[in-house]
DNA sequence: GCCAACGTTGGC
DNA sequence: GCCAACGTTGGC
């Protein structure tokens, strides 16, 4: 069972700053809309779970800190608002299509772990987020490489 | 069910 | 802003 993920967000979107600014410092992971991604959410994410915060399309990209999974999955609201961004016309209330979850910040890293840096780490060889082409906005991670990261960030 | 066209992600 | 990678859509 796997214990530790990744989610990635563009902090011009949210940001780990935005978070430790929010209401006990807890956000709702709204807005993913992809099927491998949301049965990670709706099915494997668990309470206590720990994730690993990432800016994409940042400068620098970076992960910059760590959350914990404060509620388990259940349906993304923001999918039924059409005035929303992240509206899907084919969500219902009966039938929930997006899911989300919510986490917690537990600690903002010291410095940024920038993606430039874990490239040069041969114990992150196989870290998914530095394989070619990965999309995937929720991923699980291996205990070796949070631990890794959490060693490299503080 | 195939696959070309299209849209999105995200590093650079 | 460019473009590679990849997911989704829709015609057939």
């Amino acid at each position: 069972m796997a214990v530790y993920w990744l989610f990635k967000s563009e902090p011009s979107v949210f940001s780990i700053d935005d978070l430790a600014k929010a209401k006990n410092q807890t956000t709702y992971w709204n807005g993913v809309r992809n099927y491998q991604a949301r049965n990670f959410l709706r099915d494997s994410i668990k309470m206590g779970d720990k994730v690993l915060f990432y800016h994409s399309n940042a400068e620098p990209t970076a992960v910059v800190g760590i959350c914990k999974v404060v509620r388990e999955g259940y349906p993304d609201f923001t999918a039924l608002d059409p005035d929303d961004d992240h509206y899907d016309p084919k969500d219902s209330p009966e039938k929930p299509v997006w899911y989300m979850v919510d986490i917690k910040l537990e600690k903002k890293f010291k410095r940024p772990v920038t993606l430039e840096e874990l490239k040069q780490i041969p114990a992150l060889k196989d870290f998914l987020l530095l394989k070619r082409g990965n999309r995937l906005s929720v991923f699980p991670v291996k205990k070796s490489e949070f631990d890794t990261l959490v060693k490299l960030g503080g």
